[in-house]
DNA sequence: TTCGCCGATTCTGTCTACAATCGGCCCGGA
DNA sequence: TCCGGGCCGATTGTAGACAGAATCGGCGAA
């Protein structure tokens, strides 16, 4: 487990570093969620002393990626169904308006890249290339918010992200799925290619309603 | 500068009381924008060592409060018009949320508190008693975020309601904002009062519409 | 056998001291 | 006079040690 990700091994790992390999490790599953995070540990795996160890726990409960209970240590969040609903809910709010300014801000440039990625994406989920597909997903997502110019939105989301990848995760596999998403994806592209606003954002609502719907039905 | 505001003051102030106490000096208005927040000197000026400082300061720079450079500090974070703008956007997409979730929610008992609030709030706007009018704002804001039983989107909204609160400040005491501002406010009550969450939506939505408004017109 | 009490252990919370880094200042040279 | 390099003070980052709280185990009594 020591070193997993130094750039330069030869002096101890910056807090900075710390938080994002514990982050990293909470995200891949390499930490069971309730599996408890002690700090001593923790220091020796990863070569960095305690107090870098406590202040990159801090900073990831305060990302709530972890819960850390007074005198008690700290352990891996469990983020339960209704918890990742709840973080839908919150995302159509947030996806939306970022979506909108999206519509509102983009170039020809990036149209052209948009019209790329809708293509890139169905071909994708013709051929059954889940992989491919989910991580097309991805980039759209980011592109989005990136044409969005929107920071504190855009901060909140990804803090969200992180403690919805496991449930994302498990969508993506259903099978026909990616099918559905496909066309709800492709929509947002549409709408975010002809500079309409308001068909982004009700593109993205229906998006995320049926994530949620689906998420329901997964239980 | 010394003991802002200890509880006992025999053994000194834990990481907790620190961080509360700093987050209310920035936002009281003690510590200026982009006023620089040295280590030393706060662990000097509240009685605690530098270390409960340190853990306090990185607390409050994932709140948003400060900035942290590497190696150079922090200092108060000033929200520009441009930021308080966005962190509004934001929160319209939150506390439509919420109140269409309240609405939901609301029992017979919330309900003749709500009642009541609805008539102190307007009584407050008529008497021109603007400092009264602020609180009972506040405490409607609150009880809407309780009545939703959003953990999430509350949460949110809490951390950004501690980055804008002078701008909100500032606003309020607008010769004219206070009877706008009520009426929005009432339209919302009703909407909970009449259990019904599309129109509590529409209505927060309209009154943080035309809170930007106000902002962009004061800018 | 089961319940409650008590001590040992483990882990967190806090503090002090040390090392690394940054910015400004002074001095020398063109 | 203006520019560049190196030194020095100030401030942050890191490490290790100590003290306090919570948990877990055994032990004794009902």
């Amino acid at each position: 487990m020591t070193d997993v990700l130094d750039g330069q091994a030869l002096k101890g790992p910056t807090v900075a570093d710390l938080t994002a390999a514990i982050r990293q490790a909470i995200v891949d599953g390499d930490f069971a969620p309730n599996q408890r995070l002690i700090e001593a540990d923790l220091s020796a795996g990863f070569g960095a002393s305690r107090a870098a160890v406590r202040t990159a726990l801090f900073e990831l409960a305060n990302d709530g990626l972890i819960d850390r209970l007074p005198n008690r240590g700290s352990r891996v969040r469990a983020i339960s169904l209704d918890e990742a609903i709840e973080i839908l809910e919150v995302r159509i709010g947030l996806e939306c308006l970022c979506a909108a300014k999206a519509a509102e801000h983009v170039t020809d440039a990036e149209v052209a890249e948009f019209r790329r990625l809708r293509h890139d994406l169905l071909e994708a989920v013709a051929s059954g290339d889940l992989l491919g597909y989910s991580r097309l997903n991805q980039l759209l997502d980011e592109r989005i918010r990136d044409l969005s110019r929107h920071a504190t939105a855009v901060g909140i989301l990804e803090r969200l992200h992180a403690q919805s990848v496991r449930h994302q995760f498990r969508l993506a596999f259903q099978p026909g799925r990616a099918a559905v998403s496909a066309g709800e994806h492709a929509a947002i592209l549409d709408a975010v290619i002809d500079r309409d606003p308001a068909a982004a954002e009700a593109a993205t609502r229906t998006h995320l309603l049926s994530v949620i719907e689906a998420l329901r039905l997964l239980g």
